[in-house]
DNA sequence: CATGAATGAGCCTTCATTCAT
DNA sequence: GATGAATGAAGGCTCATTCAT
């Protein structure tokens, strides 16, 4: 894995921010992680809460082109949304210090980070809402149900799960079963009525 | 409201937790808005972090109590998770200050500050689960749907709604519609086929 | 040498500014010879440029108040004049690292720090301007001369002397000769012809 | 202009240190200015203190020069003396970062730069003792006064009127007044009585 | 000679915690 | 119990200087 410094630099900070949390993390020890000295990070970064963002704006872009991508392999809303419950938790379960840093800090950098909007988190989410909307459109998927409040509905059950997960130590939770229990309630819940599932 | 010192100064530390974040919040501005010296907060916890535990620990009781009792007021499982969700959004609108401490600083705590096991927020938790359990008992709710995993996926998304109400300046979401959203959603998701609503 | 810690501070910032210029001098440093600790130091003043900017104008006080006692006591402009000279050295002697903070330093804020405008600094000078002033209505002092030209220039004329003595280690200049001599230059440079010394 | 690297590198660090003032000003940012990279600073000088230094040695050799030719000019030491007050004073308005360099930043350089002499200043300095001793000689200054005094006295008063001028920001400060101003206080003050002036 | 990315020592400042009164 | 002045460890950030290219 041959990385130009700037990314390094990222993935040690995703890494550190993640096992200790944005405050606790010494950017000192960012930098010893990614090989490279303090002076170093802020050549490529404003400054600490600028390498937060940075992850949250740039980490966040290949995460939603695999998500859009895995969407599009299917063809139905009910299927993309499946596709979008299980790809999420798997994300997880690949990438667990990246999925900690969203599930925890970007809720902290939301509020205390001056002027951090989340545009990538955002566009995330909106990934729900389009399936959702598109099968409202197909007529599958219930009319009494705001796509706006069904995006934070299901992210809101997926982000605690993970948070379960990574908070857990053992991992012994399986998230498949859960991504197939979530897939189960929330299709129910969302479809309207008499569609086959 | 005549409170005693330790009193005064949890219900200070839950007004500068909630604005500013536990790693902003100052002690002594804990102190200040409490009417006590710096010293005195020392005198009735540990530090800091055991000023946010306390709060977890010892704001949650009269949470939870209001919440068994709001759920005791009506008959069938049905009810009470309209009632436990209708409740809690209800509860983050009347105490915005506690319930964005809950939000954000509960899942830095349970992983950052060490030795925090979150007990009473598992209690909360289970208040879920036990509704669904008798519900399955009774018939009305799946089986095929695990209560451990129920709490956490209805909870996520009470929490998510929950974050971006209190996230917006506006507050111009409206958390009675969500309430209502969210549990069209679930009713519909976790109910046995052919039940009355 | 009974002092508060405010002014202990003060004290020793006098010297380790003096010694080793603003720029160089550790606030660490400041703090213990002053036999506190460094937080102590940011109890009383807001930061290191306060500091200097405090000296500044709170040691110039007694300076000024001694200057303007000395002055009161001979009754004339001429011995006035002659009495600023030789006060002004005689203090350069007894406190070279105030001296030194004001020749060198003051300039250097003058300039860079921000929001610094050197009021008492300007009320020393005025008072050159007001004997000179009063030597003029009084016929014994040249009217061809500007006040504000004047003060300028007597005080450059001490300023630079007073450098060249502190910057000398050996100490060996003789600052009441100086006095001597600036005065006599003085004295015939701007009195009006014919007027017995 | 057509300039080698080394000079002008020397002209950049000339207006960035007496924008910024020593302590202040980057050598990236001379580099910049100077239009060279930052290690190319190195090739030329050795340090940032070295920069400083050699722009006081060499940027004071033209200095020195052509005050010579301006007071070989006129045959009296009058005549000169008057001419080293007026071309110092028009030098100041003409090259006024190079003359806020001398006023401020080489006072704080004869301190605090380890084995900074000031050879080329003295020369500077020399220039006024060396006219005043002329005088002295052809007795038309009074032997009462100490040449190396009143090269102190006479620079130290044109150096406060320059750096007034060069601190107020409006520059309606009329230098040639000032000229004047001091020629006529000096000259009469240094003179022996019944001396046409 | 020239470059400019990289280095890392150093310093100001903050703030949780203590303790003499 | 209550106070709040004092403490000092700790960390973010800067910038003069170096060196591989």
């Amino acid at each position: 894995m041959r990385l130009g410094k700037r990314e390094k630099i990222l993935k040690a900070a995703v890494k550190i921010f993640a096992r200790d949390g944005f405050f606790n993390a010494k950017v000192e020890e960012i930098a010893r992680l990614a090989g490279v000295a303090v002076g170093t990070t802020y050549l490529y970064f404003e400054n600490k809460d600028d390498l937060l963002i940075s992850i949250f704006e740039e980490e966040m872009l290949p995460i939603i082109n695999n998500m859009k991508r895995e969407i599009e392999r299917v063809p139905t809303p009910v299927e993309k949304l499946k596709a979008f419950i299980t790809h999420h938790l798997e994300m997880v379960k690949n990438k667990p210090d990246m999925a900690q840093l969203l599930e925890v800090e970007l809720r902290q950098s939301s509020k205390f980070i001056r002027g951090y909007t989340g545009t990538k988190f955002r566009e995330y989410l909106n990934l729900i809402s389009q399936i959702f909307e598109e099968g409202q459109q197909q007529g599958v998927f219930r009319h009494d149900i705001k796509p706006t409040i069904l995006k934070q509905v299901l992210f809101g059950a997926l982000d605690q799960i993970s948070t379960n997960y990574t908070l857990s130590r053992s991992k012994k939770i399986d998230l498949l079963e859960s991504a197939d229990q979530i897939s189960r309630i929330f299709l129910t819940g969302i479809s309207t009525p008499n569609q086959p599932r």
